[in-house]
DNA sequence: GCCAACGTTGGC
DNA sequence: GCCAACGTTGGC
């Protein structure tokens, strides 16, 4: 799951402990949230759009997908006219802080393991703030972690 | 700041 | 339903 650390990091996270992912804004995302995702599923926590991209963390997902409200509220940066509460088109979950890694798994790293090439979040254009990942892929990276 | 890649929008 | 234009993402 992706974040921009300036809006949201791993840091933050560590201190409020549980979170609502808001924000999706995008059909397959929230697709995959409603339909992909159940609580106690484990997520690794990645930081975008910043210097040393990669992946900073786990969590773990604590709630069912819900409605987003902040899509409701024509003050938010994310409003959404189609949204409304007789109709929620956009949905979250909530997050719940798991562990911090001392040192990153840079992006940088990621690609340079031949095992991980064909992971969602490494393909060429992937833009989906949040990806599946395979078992065996969230297996190597298990190991990666183990020693950051 | 650049730019490739992609999703969305809207005219037709 | 097509597709050009536009906005956004995100690594570099």
């Amino acid at each position: 799951m992706k974040n921009e650390p300036e809006s949201f990091s791993i840091d933050d996270l560590e201190r409020v402990k549980i979170e609502p992912w808001d924000g999706i804004r995008n059909y397959q995302v929230r697709n995959f949230i409603r339909d992909k995702m159940s609580v106690g599923d484990k997520a690794y926590f990645y930081h975008s759009s910043c210097k040393i991209p990669g992946i900073v963390g786990m969590m773990e997902i604590c709630s069912d997908a819900y409605p987003d409200h902040t899509a409701w509220n024509p003050e938010e940066h994310y409003y959404d006219s189609k949204s409304d509460p007789e109709n929620p088109v956009w949905l979250m979950v909530d997050v719940k802080f798991i562990s911090k890694l001392d040192e990153p798994i840079t992006l940088q790293e990621l690609r340079s393991h031949p095992e991980l090439e064909n992971m969602r979040i490494l393909q060429r254009g992937n833009r989906l703030s949040i990806t599946p990942l395979d078992k065996h892929h969230w297996d190597y990276i298990q190991k990666l972690y183990a020693v950051s």
